[in-house]
RNA sequence: GGCCCCGUGGUGUAGUGGCCUAACACGCCUCCCUGUCAAGGAGGAGAUCGGCAGUUCGAAUCUGCUCGGGGUCGCCA
């Protein structure tokens, strides 16, 4: 080994101890005659002191050290002298005086510096991960991946879990997202799929009879990036037979429990989960994936709102859609600019425009309310009483700015969420250190797709009709609810889960509504299909994206902090420039051939 | 595919028609310095302003196209 003792281990405990330690040079102080280096490794600084008295060669060797360079240094620990201690440092009661050191390597000037408040810019860092990862709030963050996946390994394995690896090379069945493919060598014009998660294979192991499996599964989707999208993410994917939908959502309460207790000790933390319908989430927050941090919930005033003069409403509600609102509080003073960006938001999300109604915080009470306390764009078109309905029915105080937003259903939703997120924002009601997940069950099992005319899976072609909705399926598509779990945190979806049709009938049946032809069926599916008359068991699971839960933990928006080697928006790794162009022949072994513009 | 923001020495920024022969901070190089820890002091090198085309007497600055990065909508069962 070139070292014995880590950078940041030494305490005032180890004075006098002689130890050999190696790293690099995370900065170097020049006195002339004294120089300080900090050398760093993945453990902490030490302060290492080359003294020309006490070791010419060696100081005479740091005279030429720089930034970045890798060292080994030997010497003794002791105490720093009164008031030089560094109480910024672990390591700062003590320093080591060296008496014999080596430059293992040496480094170029680095292309920014090694800090945590690095001002590079995130295309310099990713082109340079190498150098990115040398600051320790990154290797940080992906020593925290790993505890969290360690974690998973754990506490799965302690509950009867199996690790079972499926291929990377699996056959495309297209639906859903676009599929990464693979051509074949062997098999001319044929192709592999990257999976976009081992689903198929999952429950094929559960008809195995392997009951408990788990994966730390990649998954490969190639379909425009987000922040908290690459093409290739990991997810926990696991599944489990004899369970109903509950029993699920214990475990893997359970687990995400242990994993944020254990892996961030200060969150704030409630258990158990909030658990909320489909139905309901969507009533109260306009999204199954509630921020339940804070209030801001909202009501629908559709008739209240129609019974107004005013044609934005009157339209909307002959028309079948619905008009939601609600209050956000002490926000009656708004300037017209506040207002107008309120507006861009709700346009941004879709919606035609935004009304509000501004409550002077001068009115006694909702109830005394007079025409002089109302504000609004529509106030010639809406009667005092009117007003008054709707500050009651979205729970409006004096003071409160009511945001009103008609429009279809998912229109109204879309808009008024993101209303929310936004006021949330602006009220400062977000506490970061919060973490409230909340289960939102209950989904419809088929949406309806209005470009196609078709229903669509809401979540996938396997997951199961309500026992009791299963008579519905085919007369009454829209009614039939699932047995279809997310789990979500701070409005963040953070994995889906469902119990399984294990019932080859009931799966012919989506199908049908699905609208797929039976050679498809058994062109996409007839390997799974089989499977399942052979004595499928009742079975259920998730899928849980592994870097948006270490992100959340991480306090990071964005799913590249915690991932080392992350793609571009447009999926292109800088630092080894892929994809790229492949040799001819290798083109020719797999017989293809480019067709390319220009 | 749509919309929005960004691109100036190694890094991050300033400069929004002539005062720019491009400024500042950090970094880098040389020298000085025995207790610093974002060390300090003195001096120095380093950018044809993402690219191309145009407007203009004159372009980092205006226009068009293009490339790259980021955010977001569509998309992501």
């Amino acid at each position: 080994m070139y070292k014995d003792t880590d950078c940041g281990a030494p305490r005032s405990s180890d004075i006098g101890r002689e130890i050999t330690v190696a790293g690099w040079v995370h900065r170097r102080r020049d006195h002339g005659n004294l120089i300080f280096v900090d050398l760093r490794d993945r453990t902490g600084l030490l302060q290492v002191v080359f003294n020309p008295e006490l070791a010419p060669d060696a100081h005479q060797l740091a005279e030429g050290m720089r930034s970045e360079w890798v060292i080994q240094a030997r010497g003794n620990i002791r105490a720093r002298l009164p008031g030089a201690a560094n109480p910024n440092l672990a390591t700062g009661e003590v320093e080591l005086v060296v008496s014999d050191s080596q430059v293992l390597n040496r480094s170029l000037t680095p292309p920014f510096e090694v800090e945590d408040d690095t001002d590079a810019d995130e295309s310099t860092r990713m082109a340079n991960r190498f150098i990115d990862i040398r600051r320790p709030e990154m290797l940080g963050r992906l020593q925290l991946r790993h505890r969290v996946t360690h974690l998973i390994w754990d506490h799965l394995t302690e509950n009867g879990f199996t690790q079972v690896e499926t291929p990377i090379l699996i056959k495309s069945t297209p639906e859903g997202a676009r599929d990464y493919v693979v051509p074949s060598r062997v098999r001319p014009g044929t192709f592999y799929a990257l999976p976009q998660s081992p689903q198929q294979m999952k429950q094929m192991l559960m008809v195995s009879g392997v009951e408990r499996y788990f994966q730390i599964a990649r998954c490969f989707r190639d379909e425009d990036l987000r922040a908290d999208r690459q093409p290739e993410h990991t997810q926990l994917d696991l599944e489990m037979s004899f369970v109903h939908q509950e029993d699920v959502m214990a475990l893997v309460e359970g687990l995400y429990t242990r994993i944020v207790r254990e892996s961030r000790p200060s969150a704030r933390l409630e258990t158990p989960f909030a658990k909320l319908s489909y139905d309901e989430a969507v009533e109260r927050y306009g999204s199954d994936k509630p921020d339940t941090r804070y209030g801001l919930e909202m009501s629908t005033i559709t008739d209240i709102a129609a019974q107004s003069d005013a044609r934005v409403f009157q339209a909307v509600a002959s028309s079948g859609g619905t008009i939601r609102a609600f209050a956000a509080p002490g926000c009656a003073e708004y300037t017209r600019r506040q207002t107008d960006q309120l507006i861009d938001v709700a346009k941004a999300a879709g919606a035609q425009g935004l009304v509000y109604i501004a409550i002077d915080k001068s009115a006694p009470s909702i109830d005394e309310l007079d025409a002089d306390h109302i504000r609004s764009p529509l106030k010639n078109y809406m009667s005092v009483e009117i007003v008054k309905e709707i500050a009651h029915a979205v729970e409006a105080s004096p003071g409160d700015l009511v945001l009103i937003v008609a429009g279809t259903k998912t229109v109204a939703n879309n808009a008024l969420s993101a209303l929310r997120t936004e006021m949330a924002e602006r009220l400062e009601m977000i506490d970061d250190n919060e973490f409230k997940f909340a289960w939102v069950f209950d989904f419809p099992l088929f949406d309806w797709d209005d470009e196609t005319a078709t229903w669509t899976p809401a979540h996938h072609v396997f997951s199961s009709p309500k026992e009791e909705h299963i008579p519905l399926i085919e007369s009454d598509p829209g009614s039939v609810y699932a047995d279809l779990f997310d789990l979500t945190c701070n409005g963040v979806e953070l994995g889906s889960g469902s119990i399984r049709i294990h019932d080859p009938d009931v799966q012919m049946k989506v199908f049908n509504v699905i609208g797929y032809p039976d050679h498809e069926i058994e062109e996409r599916f007839g390997h799974l299909l089989k499977a399942f008359r052979y004595g499928a068991p009742p079975h259920g699971g998730m899928g849980l994206g592994l870097d948006r839960i270490t992100a959340m933990l991480a306090g990071q928006s964005n799913i590249r902090e915690v991932i080392a080697f992350p793609k571009t928006q447009s999926a292109w790794d800088p630092l080894f420039d892929a994809p790229s162009l492949i040799a001819e022949e290798q083109l020719g072994e797999l017989h293809i051939e480019l067709d390319l513009e220009e």
